[in-house]
DNA sequence: ATAAAAATTTAGCTATGACTAAAAATATGT
DNA sequence: ACATATTTTTAGTCATAGCTAAATTTTTAT
């Protein structure tokens, strides 16, 4: 059986691979780190999943999903995000609070739960932070934008996704409605990687600090 | 620490406290049946929960929850009379889905969805099956209702509650419109434990089964 | 009253998934 | 290249919560 250990290791691999951070190699550490358990905890865990048939395991060189343990991450990441949106969008949570709802309600609801949400909500392929929604099928594509943080003085885009890692960063993000759609225009950025000068929606300034504009991605006009 | 387990034990035990079919004395044996495990496994969490100061444990001759214990159990209980009717109420979910989908789901919810969809039902104080709901402070009222197999010929009354023990049975009463508030008269009793006719809504008429009529608590005029 | 039956507890085992400490392998700096 | 640092794995523990089998206690029937 599926437990929610299982379920949530395999979606914080599935989400490193992904991530351009790591070059595509999921270690021990990484995936400890994640997880916020012990290395020792997860290597546990990574020779289960082998043993398992949900990754291939190459001991002391990291992990990479087999197919099946990819269906199980997608499944997951899938409930996860509709959980989400669905709080956000029919019980009024706010962009800081529904990831940690999500990481525990995600295990608990059924394939009914999934599909009546699902319909709920229209059938959204994006999530409440712009992440992309796996489908039933497990189809998922990754659109490649780019960090807030990169662009150049005086170009303008449209906010597309943000990170959900850090809730008072959302939190933050909020209070300046900086929001999915939200179109901002880098009207000046501070050197030695000093903060960048805001125009939100064509009408507020405000300062950001490069931190919090890597966390953003936008699609450029 | 509060498992998902110790949850589960208080809300089985307070529900058996509060039923008239024990005579108030919760065994080993009828928790552990109820919970679907061992009497072993029951014993061993018994001793637990005496150990954690949530029940009174006198060995060989049953337990009775401590008030900290039933604070937690009306919590729970709380919060699964609340997602049920969310089920019902605001996902389309029929009557005897509900319950196994809360079981889960109770478990899983914070404070937080537990005030949003109370909020969204608009504050009930009667779940899906007309069971009360506790309050937030945990007070709860046990309306006694009759059974629906105590009425005599030509009695009429209005169903007030049902038993969720068996989805089958619900889906039953569901396909008969016997839902709360459903107005029913019993136009005959067959002798020897047999049927009772029963018209429903004064329009239709139905053949009913003792198990039936006894899982269906009516209120008379 | 006492023997048999039923209920309950004890003893010992299993799986899950965490942990620390120690050992082993890999990576890094001079 | 090789000593040191870092990463990873192994070994051994712990808590949770289930199980079976055996022992014990309570209940029931004669």
């Amino acid at each position: 059986m599926l437990t929610q250990a299982i379920e949530d290791y395999l979606k914080t691999i599935y989400k490193l691979q992904h991530s351009d951070e790591h070059g595509g190699r999921v270690t021990t550490s990484v995936i400890a780190s994640r997880m916020e358990v012990a290395a020792a905890s997860a290597t546990n865990m990574i020779k289960k999943l082998a043993e398992l048939n949900l990754l291939i395991y190459t001991p002391y060189h990291g992990v990479e999903l087999t197919a099946s343990g990819e269906k199980i991450a997608l499944e997951t990441i899938r409930h996860h995000r509709l959980i989400e949106l669905y709080l956000s969008q029919a019980l009024g949570y706010s962009w800081d609070q529904i990831d940690a709802e999500a990481d525990r309600l995600e295990h608990a609801i059924s394939e009914e739960f999934e599909d009546r949400i699902d319909e709920a909500l229209g059938y959204p392929t994006v999530g409440a932070h712009g992440e992309p929604i796996p489908t039933k099928q497990g189809q998922i594509d990754h659109p490649k934008y780019r960090r807030l943080s990169e662009l150049q003085d005086g170009q303008s885009a449209v906010i597309r996704r943000v990170s959900d890692r850090n809730p008072q960063m959302l939190r933050y993000m909020e209070n300046l409605q900086l929001r999915l759609g939200t179109r901002v225009e880098v009207t000046a950025k501070a050197p030695f990687n000093g903060p960048l000068q805001l125009k939100i929606d064509a009408s507020r300034e405000v300062s950001l600090g490069l931190e919090v504009a890597g966390s953003i991605f936008v699609e450029t006009d």
